[in-house]
DNA sequence: TCTTACCTAAACAATT
DNA sequence: TAATTGTTTAGGTAAG
């Protein structure tokens, strides 16, 4: 197991471009893409250090290979693996890299394999102590400068020295708890952790931390705070002339304050003031474009709060204030009320450094799902126009007659479309329409899957549920959105899409869960339906066959679902033909029927109908055509399909509920016209929604 | 306001 | 016996 732990580290660890990426993947399971790396005042960069202890890793092996295999100094590998100082620290940079992990840990037994990381443990630790003590030294350096500066007022002047040596001595206690910090860690094989990252680039924290990490610096940041307050108690404000600070006592610090690591390896208990001046300044540093004009008007409301305290904002709900307790980020302080909440908003997360780095690492947090959202809408926007935008490109009219890519074409210009009739977005920028403008839409409610979603695309003059399936299948198969079908065009298009046009009731349902991520939860409801849908509709017709138990679809019957109003009316039918079931179609749709139909009319057959039939048919020709030319094929013996009648099996023969086919129904044009779309390559596209009755 | 289509729920019986 | 399948009824919504 150690094994494995220290070869994963060499292995990992070159990949590894910053420490961030090294913590991250501690806090987190997994590594982010670090940014670009940056010396610190000077000092040792993590990156140094990394590659410094991958060299020397990779150089104590090739030591400990090397004396393996000259017999020099190593008289058995057990003596290697207790004593670890036999690989040389010094050559460590002498040799270029010449084994790469991987074929250390094939030579390197287990064993050895742990000497070898026992002795880059150490090796590491002695160089993450050197490199905190500069680092502190550095820090005190930099105290005593400033603290020269400001001593040149005769009063601080004289409380200076109180201060410094207050400073000095948590300087110590920081030093001392930041290495058994790193033995700790050093014992729990996070070897990785690089120590005193508080400049971390802003490229490399906004990379390398999601908004939970950002979170938990946040209560980091107010952990540090606490800790401060807790030495303030203990009279350790160094903030403050106070001369009492003296009296500080590293053992008063209470080891058992709440300890978060931070996520870039800074301390939050033991980081001293100067540290956290450090930490503010770090996080201004990557926040310094998002000035106070950038505060969202949350911060900005909190920093009004916490300057102002206006009654105004008291007296309404507070954005801070919830469920009793204080919603200050890191804060969850019990408030009985909103008195209380403003008097502790006011105490303790008054104007300070605190509160200021915590507002912007709040920011942060905000700026992180702003950029987060920002990938998701872009991504989201790539996937509209992958979807959608393919169908609105024009197709020829000699291919399968598309209503919807044909409509969507000329969406833009007419503003005024027939309800039902397709509204797909053709633009990116606007991915979400309602349902009920079309199939390729995502209505809201869809997006949600949430309530049911009446009136579906299927029946009425809407998209090719064959067409709008083939484009969109990948994304109902993924996204939970209900399909904007209704039920029963579904199962008739799964019923049509089986190879010998015939499913089993479970069969059904596999092809709802397989074609439609929505159908995979509440099975019971849309079971239910789908049955109930398979009963109701005359449509469906129940064949028993040696499988037992199919079901077909009698498109006959189910053309005859068509609305009534639409087949029956002469009235309607006229003004259709003479444009005005065309609604607000605009001219180069209404041309491109024309244009369509033009060959069409070629026909002899159709040469006995008007022009505006023909248009009329096309229209309502909606998204079945080609099942309706496979039942005609069928019928006219040109189509391999077989009609539910011809199975020669027990066909239960439903009566669908009073329906409007008695009635007297315009010539049939459709037929003809149908019959003249069966050309080769008139596919799916055409199939949905064909009035049959033209078919008789 | 009425009609129609659709969805959902549920009860019930038959079948597996 | 339980689960599945199939039928039927009822209530509700939305749109024409």
């Amino acid at each position: 197991m150690m094994v494995e732990s220290a070869t994963e580290t060499i292995r990992t660890t070159p990949s590894n471009q910053n420490g961030v990426s090294s913590l991250s993947s501690q806090s987190d399971g997994g590594g982010r893409e670090g940014g670009s790396n940056g010396d610190i005042n000077g000092e040792i960069s993590p990156l140094d250090l990394l590659h410094l202890q991958q060299q020397q890793a990779l150089q104590a092996a090739r030591q400990f290979i090397l004396q393996q295999a000259t017999g020099l100094n190593s008289p058995s590998s057990n003596e290697v693996k207790q004593s670890p100082v036999q690989v040389p620290v010094s050559m460590a940079m002498m040799t270029p890299q010449m084994i790469t992990p991987q074929q250390m840990q094939q030579i390197l037994s287990p064993p050895q394999l742990q000497a070898l990381l026992q002795q880059q443990q150490a090796l590491m630790l002695q160089q993450l102590q050197e490199y905190y003590k500069k680092q502190q030294e550095q820090l005190h350096l930099q105290l005593l400068t400033q603290q020269q500066q400001a001593g040149k007022q005769a009063k601080e002047q004289q409380q200076l020295g109180n201060k410094q040596l207050a400073f000095q001595q948590q300087l110590i206690q920081m030093q001392q708890l930041q290495q058994q910090h790193i033995l700790n860690l050093q014992r729990q094989g996070l070897v990785n952790l690089q120590p005193g990252q508080g400049a971390v680039p802003i490229q490399s924290l906004q990379q390398a931390m999601c908004p939970t990490d950002l979170q938990q610096l946040w209560k980091d940041v107010a952990c540090v705070q606490s800790t401060e307050e807790a030495m303030k108690h203990e009279g350790l404000d160094l903030t403050t002339n106070s001369s009492n600070t003296t009296s500080y006592s590293a053992s008063k610090v209470s080891p058992q304050i709440p300890h978060h690591p931070l996520p870039n390896g800074l301390n939050s208990v033991h980081t001293p003031k100067r540290d956290r001046a450090r930490l503010f300044e770090w996080i201004s540093s990557f926040t310094k474009e998002s000035s106070d004009e950038h505060l969202t008007p949350y911060s900005k409301g909190t920093h009004l709060q916490s300057t102002h305290s206006t009654h105004e904002e008291h007296t309404a709900s507070h954005p801070l204030y919830g469920h009793g307790e204080c919603k200050w980020p890191g804060c969850e302080a019990l408030c009985e009320d909103m008195g209380q909440f403003i008097k502790h908003l006011n105490s303790e997360h008054a104007l300070d450094d605190r509160s200021t780095a915590q507002c912007r690492v709040q920011m942060q947090v905000v700026q992180q799902l702003e950029i987060q959202l920002a990938k998701e809408s872009e991504r989201l926007q790539a996937m509209m126009t992958h979807l959608h935008m393919r169908p609105s490109e024009p197709k020829p009219f000699n291919q399968p007659l598309n209503l919807a890519s044909s409509v969507s074409l000329s969406k833009r210009e007419s503003e005024g479309f027939p309800d039902g009739l397709p509204h797909p977005p053709t633009s990116a920028a606007t991915p979400i329409t309602p349902m009920r403008q079309g199939p390729s839409v995502i209505s809201s409610s869809s997006l949600h899957g949430v309530g049911p979603i009446r009136r579906r695309n299927s029946d009425k003059f809407c998209t090719p549920i064959a067409s709008e399936l083939a484009q969109n299948c990948e994304f109902y198969k993924n996204a939970d959105v209900r399909p904007p079908f209704t039920y029963a065009s579904l199962i008739r298009h799964a019923i049509l899409e089986a190879p010998d046009r015939q499913l089993t009731l479970n069969e059904i349902y596999n092809w709802f869960t397989r074609m439609f991520a929505y159908f995979r939860r509440n099975t019971a409801t849309w079971k239910n339906a789908v049955r109930h849908n398979l009963s109701l509709h005359k449509c469906f017709v129940r064949v028993e066959n040696v499988k037992g138990a199919v079901w077909t679809v009698d498109e006959v019957e189910y053309q005859k679902r068509r609305p009534p109003k639409m087949t029956g009316s002469p009235t309607l039918v006229k003004n259709m033909i003479t444009g005005l079931g065309f609604g607000s179609l605009n001219a180069s749709y209404q041309a491109a029927l024309v244009e369509s139909s033009l060959g069409l009319l070629n026909s002899p057959t159709l040469m006995n109908n008007s022009t505006g039939a023909s248009l009329n048919m096309l229209h309502v020709c909606h998204d079945d055509v080609s099942s309706t030319v496979e039942q005609v094929n069928s019928n006219g013996s040109c189509s391999p399909g077989l009609s539910p009648q011809q199975y020669g099996h027990h066909v239960h023969v439903k009566e669908e509920p009073a329906e409007m086919e008695e009635d007297s129904r315009p010539v049939s044009l459709m037929a003809t016209v149908t019959q003249n779309l069966c050309m080769p390559g008139d596919e799916r596209d055409m199939d949905e929604e064909l009035p049959t009755e033209e078919l008789e």
